[in-house]
RNA sequence: GGUGCCUUGGCCGAGUGGUUAGGCAGAGGUCUGCAAAACCUCCUACGUUGGUUCGAUUCCGACAGGCACCUCCA
């Protein structure tokens, strides 16, 4: 099926087709690993997923997924210093070595980075590459050379800067994001003192070191400039390497935007003549209760945080997968457990797709109109919120033990296609589930169901409160009763 | 100061120039000794204000409110 996605180069829905063949090469801008990651951080990493098995599931292509690692830039190097507050035994002993430490700091965000996204159903073997920055300085280097040599970046001082107004007689430098060079920064503090740019809209390609920071050598034309690299350069290096250019889609929040996509245009294009791609994709921001996500306002929540509130993440993944990635989500605690009911009467209707032991006269028509607009919502620039609304509307119209063997089959195949995408259910019959329920609390029920038969319903009560508190809950059936945890 | 986005019923969240989004919560009902679960039914909104129109939540303008970016924050 043809796939549309918004192009936040043209601001327009766009059919989408790969450059090349039937292979999507996509790069998601990833995290700078320096500590645990946020929800809002996972909101972008979900989109990134979303838009992955769209493209392979209903697009029907191949994809080559690479994301990102950040593993230097200030806050990595600052939290992995001697001395930081940060640092913790898991990552090792820290050494006077600062590129050792700051490696085993970053490896150490970088491990749990991949726990949480997996626990959010995001599968590492979808990606095909997660490069880290530090591993691909000669080709930062070699693209800085190139733009030094084309005259649009200059040294200052052992640092490399690209000349934005050099590069503005050549191309257009504000493509994602409109730029008004006459009021640019108006309004705002530059924090001009920092480096020694020429302008204040240059921004810096290679940082020159400073102590008590890691650095890497680098010689230009003679000029020593040992440092690190800028951030924006990273990505223009890693995607060439590992996808070439131009690629199909690049991912990222809106935030990104500028600079730090409108820098990569222009040092891509300004170095090896090429822009990355023609197809840029940003996902919007996650609030919570209404608020911009915040320390300060105490509202700032990690996914392990929300962990340990006993939240299930594959409740996080359908809540904001319930949402459109281009639309503010509104993260709320009551949403999450409103999403997990939402996820559980789907898994529920699967699970009632398995029971064999009833059967209906519903014949199998319906489910190519049900594959055909789920799949036409969800090619429409990835509109998982109207896609759910039709899988809603199908299973209310048309519930489990009324369908015929073949429909069963058939709405199944199609689960199990849609499970592709969305991955938050169990394909597969209801299990059993084997409890181990106390024996006092089989004894209370016991002797309930033996009050129920002398009709001393006062006792059964009183018998059905005591096993509520203690966590259980009872059902009553025709032949007895069944307990389950709650 | 510049740039962009948003404002839908108790909550979340689609969409449309006139006709049902969907989910959660809530109400009533069937069932049950009563519950629980399940199933059925119901709840009809579009920030304010002008304009265009036979008719606007939907188009245009103004205003109000919220959010974001311009600061190596997804």
């Amino acid at each position: 099926m043809q796939i549309y996605l918004y192009n936040s180069l043209t601001k327009t829905i766009e059919p989408f087709k790969p450059l090349k063949g039937n292979i999507v090469r996509m790069y998601s801008c990833g995290p700078t690993v320096y500590n645990y990651a946020h929800i809002g951080n996972m909101r972008a990493f979900l989109f990134a997923d979303l838009l992955q098995r769209v493209l392979k599931t209903i697009g029907e292509f191949d994809v080559k997924w690479v994301m990102n690692i950040t593993n230097i830039d200030d806050k990595t190097i600052r939290d992995s210093a001697p001395g930081s507050s940060v640092w913790n035994s898991e990552m090792g002993n820290q050494t006077d070595n600062l590129m050792d430490n700051l490696l085993k700091f970053t490896r150490y965000f970088e491990k749990s980075f991949l726990e949480d996204i997996s626990k959010l159903g995001i599968r590492l073997e979808h990606f095909s590459a997660m490069p880290k920055a530090t591993e691909f300085i000669p080709q930062m280097q070699e693209l800085i050379r190139k733009i030094i040599k084309n005259e649009i970046a200059y040294i200052s001082e052992g640092s490399v800067y690209f000349n934005v107004n050099e590069w503005r007689k050549k191309d257009k430098y504000g493509k994602l994001y409109k730029i008004d060079f006459e009021n640019f920064r108006a309004g705002v503090r530059i924090d001009a003192d920092q480096y020694e740019r020429e302008d204040a809209n240059d921004f810096v390609l290679w940082k020159f070191k400073k102590p008590g920071e890691p650095y890497w050598e680098f010689e230009i034309d003679g000029v020593i400039c040992d440092g690190r690299p800028g951030w924006h350069i990273e990505c223009s290096a890693m995607e060439k390497e590992l996808l070439g250019l131009p690629f199909d889609i690049h991912t990222g929040g809106v935030d990104l935007k500028f600079p730090h996509h409108e820098d990569e245009i222009a040092q891509s294009k300004a170095g090896y003549g090429v822009e990355p791609t023609a197809f840029w994709c940003h996902n919007e921001f996650l609030e919570v209760e209404g608020q911009k996500m915040s320390k300060s306002l105490g509202n700032y929540f990690t996914l392990r945080d929300l962990m340990n509130r006993a939240i299930d993440p594959l409740d996080i993944r359908f809540a904001m997968l319930s949402a459109h990635y281009g639309s503010t989500y509104n993260f709320t605690f009551e949403g999450i457990k409103s999403a997990r009911k939402a996820r559980f009467r789907i898994q529920d209707y699967i699970y009632d797709l398995h029971d064999n032991s009833v059967t209906g006269n519903i014949s199998s028509d319906m489910i190519a109109s049900i594959i055909d607009e789920t799949y036409s919502a969800l090619a429409t620039d990835l509109h998982t919120p109207k896609a759910l609304a039709f899988v809603f509307t199908f299973i209310n119209d048309n519930p489990a033990n009324k369908l015929n063997d073949e429909a069963r089959r058939k709405a199944l195949e199609f689960f199990t296609d849609l499970n592709n995408i969305f991955d938050v259910w169990k394909i597969e019959s209801k299990p059993i589930e084997e409890l181990i329920i106390p024996s006092e609390i089989i004894d209370m029920a016991e002797q309930r169901l033996q009050a129920k038969k002398d009709r001393n319903y006062v006792e059964a009560d009183v018998l059905r409160q005591k096993i509520i508190e203690a966590g259980y809950t009872i059902k009553d059936t025709k032949e007895g009763y069944t307990i389950e945890q709650k």
